[in-house]
RNA sequence: GGCCCGGUAGCUCAGUGGAUGAGAGCACUAGUCUUCGGAACUAGGUGUCGGGGGUUCGAAUCCCUCCCGGGUCGCCA
């Protein structure tokens, strides 16, 4: 018997994450296979059966029988024969089934120790330790001053804060800097654009599309008139060496994006603790210069512009243009050595558009080559373009661009007309707070739903689906468990004392066993910088909470005690999926 | 041309060495339902896993090669 839901959660619990059941059960399955002694250790490799084999995990002994010398189904029978599970432990069964060995869970055993796990972790659940005493530094977001945000950097900004929260929740320390584009020729352009038509008087995101349309006009106008492409370089070098006018018209920039971008952010869930952003770095670009020139990693041509070539075959860039100017480069590996100095991390994740994946490359080879960050992993998280509907590049150009203030505003707006429809009567605060949820939830479950490096479409019946793997859905699905929960608050039965070796039911063993793999899935997302793994989780725990709804009643169960134990899973489901979506960054309404 | 990323059901995508089912969602068809919230659940698939070779006891998964789509290749970021 276990208590749930009415003891205090030990403080240590969130620092010092427990065991998980599937774990325990591969540890109890290696030493059983190990205890026999007929195969070597190394050797012994276990894998996921498929849906259709009923067990839980298994051993193919292909190997080991060969290294024995013998047939894998005559090894199977063998070990089948000698592993007898005790009454203590999560294997409940094993069978040889031609050249597997089959372990099954015991499901009362488990259903006790998942549920027990949930209850005690809360919202850390899935927490792991792997990453203690670590550091990373995660490079995302990295809007561009003087503009608005837009569908371009969504995908940074959404799929970097999750891998954020996967970070944080395996344990490591996580600094989150956005590596604003404040700086570089292009803001030259900007400077230069302004002295020509003057500042706009506008505020918020309307002054930064005035800014837009000044930069697209001079950009277009500096096509044909070399004089003008002088003066922005011009106006570049006068940024870069400190001029004061300059500098105060940047700020000013710098301050109005800022200010917009942070509403994007907060409606997006969205916490970066640092926006040093590239002018940050200029005083160290001498000396990173120098210092590739010294270490004999570049020289400086002809034209006096300093050039890397050579380096692992890959394509020659530089880190000086020739009228001294700076650039990305220059500015990116400045960046690497100070987050090494300043943070110490083992590892760096840039979360960059896929187009950027040779400038990183670069980066990465030319920070070694300079005998920087030899144990430190720096890793390239690559997304796809987005693309419009017709199959386009969203671009300002084309006239098909989106921003990402009225791409939330229009979802949100389209999810308050479905509350509206569905649930007219809830007070109004609680329809708006529930569209935010829905809608912003939609957008962002459409970036994480899948693997990053895909190219996607900007499709809004996709995007705002109410059904099938959609953020809706998973929401929906939490609301449910959540009315149930109240409903038997409202009843004022839900008892304490609880027997969660009652769960047989096979719609309930399945869900238990789901929940359990959460801890496993948090494992191979931060591994695999794949958010997509956690959403595929949370939406294989939606639809086996279906089943489980459909099929056993918790507030009509036959038994009073049943009724608890299907209560106490309906509440291990609810935090269950509240703490996986959180971890997308998606909020969960207790009703909608 | 070199390099990178994709190519799995009509569409959008999982699966990247293991089991005579290659899976989900959408769409389509037919059901469940006096609803613990129908934004639900159930049933229905003849797929050259882009083509062809190879490695392996075993390949959508690894290797080679070719085809198709996208990206990228010194003074933008």
């Amino acid at each position: 018997m276990i208590r749930i839901g009415t003891h205090r959660r030990p403080a240590t619990w969130s620092r010092y994450p427990m065991e998980y059941a599937l774990d325990r059960f591969t540890a109890e399955i290696t030493a059983a296979i190990a205890a026999t002694k007929r195969v070597p250790p190394e050797l012994i490799e276990l894998v996921t059966p498929k849906a259709n084999i009923p067990a839980d995990l298994a051993f193919p002994t292909f190997k080991a029988a060969k290294a024995l010398g013998v047939a894998p189904p005559q090894l199977a029978a063998e070990l089948a024969a000698q592993i007898q599970p005790t009454a203590d432990v999560l294997i409940g069964a094993v069978v040889a089934t031609g050249p597997f060995l089959n372990f099954s869970l015991h499901p009362e055993r488990l259903a006790h120790m998942v549920l027990t796990t949930i209850a005690l972790q809360g919202d850390q659940y899935g927490a792991q330790a792997d990453g203690a005493g670590k550091t990373v530094v995660v490079d995302y977001s990295a809007p561009n001053i003087a503009k608005r945000m837009h569908v371009g950097h969504i995908r940074s900004t959404i799929i970097g804060q999750a891998i954020v929260n996967i970070y944080r929740a395996t344990g490591h320390t996580v600094i989150g800097d956005n590596h604003v584009g404040d700086w570089g020729k292009q803001f030259g352009v900007v400077l230069a654009a302004i002295e020509r038509e003057g500042q706009t008087r506008a505020v918020g995101e309307a002054a930064l599309a005035e800014l837009e349309a000044q930069y697209a006009r001079y950009s277009t106008a500096a096509k044909e008139d070399p004089e003008l492409d002088a003066r922005a370089r011009h106006w570049s070098l006068r940024l870069e060496q400190g001029d004061r006018e300059a500098r105060a018209i940047w700020q000013w920039c710098v301050n109005l994006t800022m200010s917009a971008a942070q509403r994007n952010y907060d409606r997006l869930g969205v916490q970066i603790d640092h926006a040093y952003g590239e002018s940050f770095y200029e005083p160290m670009l001498a000396e990173m210069i120098q210092q590739a020139l010294d270490r004999a990693v570049a020289f400086r041509d002809d034209g006096g512009a300093v050039v890397v070539e050579n380096l692992q075959n890959l394509p020659t860039f530089l880190l000086q243009r020739s009228d001294s100017g700076t650039l990305y480069m220059t500015r990116d590996l400045a960046t690497v050595v100070f987050r090494l100095r300043e943070f110490a991390p083992s590892a760096i994740i840039y979360v960059v558009g896929e187009p950027q994946a040779l400038h990183l490359r670069q980066l990465f080879a030319l920070t070694r080559a300079m005998g920087y960050a030899n144990d430190v992993a720096l890793s390239h998280v690559a997304f796809g373009t987005i693309f419009d509907t017709t199959g386009q590049p969203l671009s300002t150009r084309r006239g098909n661009m989106v921003y990402l203030e009225a791409l939330l505003d229009d979802a949100v707006a389209r999810a308050r007309s479905v509350v509206e429809q569905k649930s007219p009567e809830l007070p109004d605060g609680e329809k708006q707070a529930i569209a935010e949820a829905v809608g912003v939830g939609a957008v962002v479950y459409n970036d994480l739903y899948q693997d990053p490096k895909r190219n996607i479409t900007l499709d809004w019946e996709r995007m705002l689906a109410t059904e099938g793997n959609s953020a809706t859905y998973l929401q929906y699905s939490h609301a449910r468990c959540c009315s149930i929960l109240r409903r038997a608050r409202e009843d004022g039965g839900s008892g304490s004392h609880l027997d969660a070796t009652l769960l047989t039911h096979p719609a309930e063993v399945r869900l238990i066993k789901h929940l359990a793999r959460l801890p496993d899935a948090l494992r191979e997302a931060a591994e695999r910088y794949a958010p997509f793994v956690i959403a595929d989780w949370c939406y294989a725990t939606a639809r086996e909470f279906g089943v489980f709804f459909e099929q056993c009643s918790v507030l009509k169960a036959e038994t009073p005690t049943l009724r608890s134990a299907r209560l106490a899973l309906t509440a291990a489901t609810a935090q269950a999926l509240r703490r996986g979506l959180a971890l997308l960054g998606i909020r969960a309404p207790e009703r909608m």
